[in-house]
RNA sequence: GCGGGCAUAGCUCAGUUGGUUAGAGCAUCAGAUUGUGAUUCUGAGGGUCGUGGGUUCGAGCCCCAUUGCUCGCCCCA
């Protein structure tokens, strides 16, 4: 047999898993209209250019290329293509990268569409993007995600809003037992202060964000591997193991940093929110202010949030924060702030099966299937099944004419409920015979007393919803 | 880029110290039932044991290589 098979980390998505992820798309993207934010896709490529240099050298060795169309090596430098430099020889046959995530270039759009865009421009983006890392579990080569940001405003009503998005979305996601950890950049640059480690922030950040995975012990060797010294850590560990509801934390953060200007305003910056939240008439459930938390941390600015769902052996389902400077990567005089997050509808979905947490009747499937038992019942058949669409029932009519038996098992498979038949009979009476595929009653009744039965049928379904 | 594990029917897997014609469950198809699914019974089809080489009288099993998948590391949703 021919080997035919999918790239690596990717996949098909079948009809039943697609009712699934439908779900989690909807309920999300009901949540981002509700406050306010508009639908916006770009393209599945973008010019090299455009996505090179944005997420540092490992990001950009997982971009995918593509390479150009018609006589690719035609433009080929002869020194690169003799030294089989692949680094050097790639801008040369290929102009044009799959997306590495939505943000660049949702920047790239509002940068571009400047002078038309209403600012503070709200815009939510549900696409496919593509890495060409190593997939394993949890972990795609095109995965989906779903943003939304806020650009043209610094105020802090956005990241108490997007706690609030979080939390709406879970609500109707049906998860209960979830974490919102939250820092703040200039928080993390308070506690390197703290430790006399300014110069060495990016190594410290990125040992530390491994506390919760690794451990305290291995953060420690790693960060002592980086050459940080001994005497500083345990400054460093009784702050981050420093144990308390958010308002314990920043009280006891802000005696500590009175000498950092940045972690003051840090701080400044969670009260606020948090103050927000409660305006709102919200409260801090489910957040947690974790000093251990940096993400991002080439494009972040201000507050940095993750999700994560409790006892589910899948990485963060959520991510996002605030960045000052990423419409300046394009154009240096632009430079709004903007802030925002992202569900990973892939991981949510892992996440979603694991919990069992899926409600019951995700798939959409047809109600009625008409059967019909010679080439004389055909046509009453196709008559009768326009009658149930114009009632807005989804029927069909089985196309072939095959024993009944084949045609009620097709219903069996598809899991229709309800199966018409139409013989003889029903042509000669006008009477149907409906078959509940659940309770196997069989009865003949008029097409309205059909059409109110299942119309019945499917208020109660929807009711269980 | 680095490391571990696995590869036998469409799927999930058995397969004894290396020994005749490689098995099971599920799935598929047909029949029992020519106007009734799921349940039951009967039967059938389906395999280059990932690929290439080696050891051996003999390899699904042992050795080497290779490819694919998978789980970790770095990084990340």
């Amino acid at each position: 047999m021919e080997k035919i098979a999918l790239p690596k980390g990717t996949r098909d998505f079948g009809p039943e898993q697609m009712a699934k992820r439908q779900f989690i798309i909807d309920s999300i993207k009901k949540v981002f209209q509700k406050y306010g934010f508009q639908p916006l896709e770009t393209p599945a490529m973008e010019n090299l250019s455009t996505l090179t240099g944005k997420y540092g050298e490992e990001g950009d060795q997982l971009l995918f290329k593509i390479l150009n169309s018609g006589d690719f090596l035609k433009d080929a430098s002869q020194p690169n293509l003799e030294a089989r430099n692949s680094k050097l020889l790639t801008p040369d046959i290929s102009e044009k990268g799959l997306r590495y995530d939505l943000t660049v270039p949702f920047a790239r759009y509002v940068v571009m569409n400047r002078h038309e865009i209403v600012f503070p421009f709200r815009r939510y983006q549900i696409q496919p993007v593509w890495r060409a890392d190593r997939p394993q579990k949890g972990r795609y080569r095109e995965f989906y995600q779903c943003d939304a940001d806020v650009v043209g405003t610094d105020s802090l009503v956005c990241e108490a809003e997007i706690i609030l998005m979080i939390k709406d979305s879970f609500k109707s996601l049906g998860i209960n037992d979830y974490t919102i950890k939250i820092n703040h950049r200039d928080i993390l640059s308070g506690l390197a202060e703290m430790i006399g480690a300014t110069g060495n922030e990016s190594s410290l950040f990125v040992a530390i964000d491994k506390l919760d995975k690794i451990g305290e012990e291995k953060v420690k060797e790693e960060l002592k591997a980086r050459g940080f010294n001994e005497s500083s850590l345990p400054v460093l560990f009784e702050t981050l193991n420093f144990q308390g509801n958010i308002q314990q934390k920043v009280e006891w953060l802000s005696k500590k940093m009175t000498s950092s200007e940045k972690g003051k305003k840090g701080l400044n910056d969670l009260t606020t929110v948090f103050s927000l939240l409660q305006t709102f008439g919200s409260t801090d459930e489910h957040v947690e202010l974790d000093l251990a938390l940096a993400r991002g941390l080439s494009y972040y600015t201000g507050c940095i949030f993750e999700v994560k769902i409790n006892h589910v052996a899948i990485g963060s389902v959520s991510g996002g924060g605030r960045y000052d400077n990423l419409t300046a990567v394009f154009d240096a005089k632009e430079k709004s702030s903007g802030v925002g997050f992202s569900f990973g509808i892939d991981r949510l979905y892992d996440a979603l099966e694991e919990l069992n947490a899926f409600p019951k009747n995700t798939t959409t499937s047809t109600t009625v299937l008409i059967t019909h038992l010679d080439e004389g019942s055909f046509p009453f058949a196709l008559k009768i099944g326009q009658a149930f669409r114009e009632k807005e029932i989804c029927c069909e009519i089985y196309p072939d004419r095959l024993k009944i038996k084949k045609q009620m098992e097709y219903a069996d498979r598809k899991k229709i409920p309800f199966v018409v038949v139409v013989g003889p009979e029903e042509v000669q009476s006008g009477l149907l015979t409906v078959k509940n595929m659940e309770t196997g009653n069989q009865s003949k009744l008029s097409l309205d007393e059909v059409v109110a039965m299942i119309l019945d049928f499917n208020s109660k379904i929807f009711k269980h919803k």
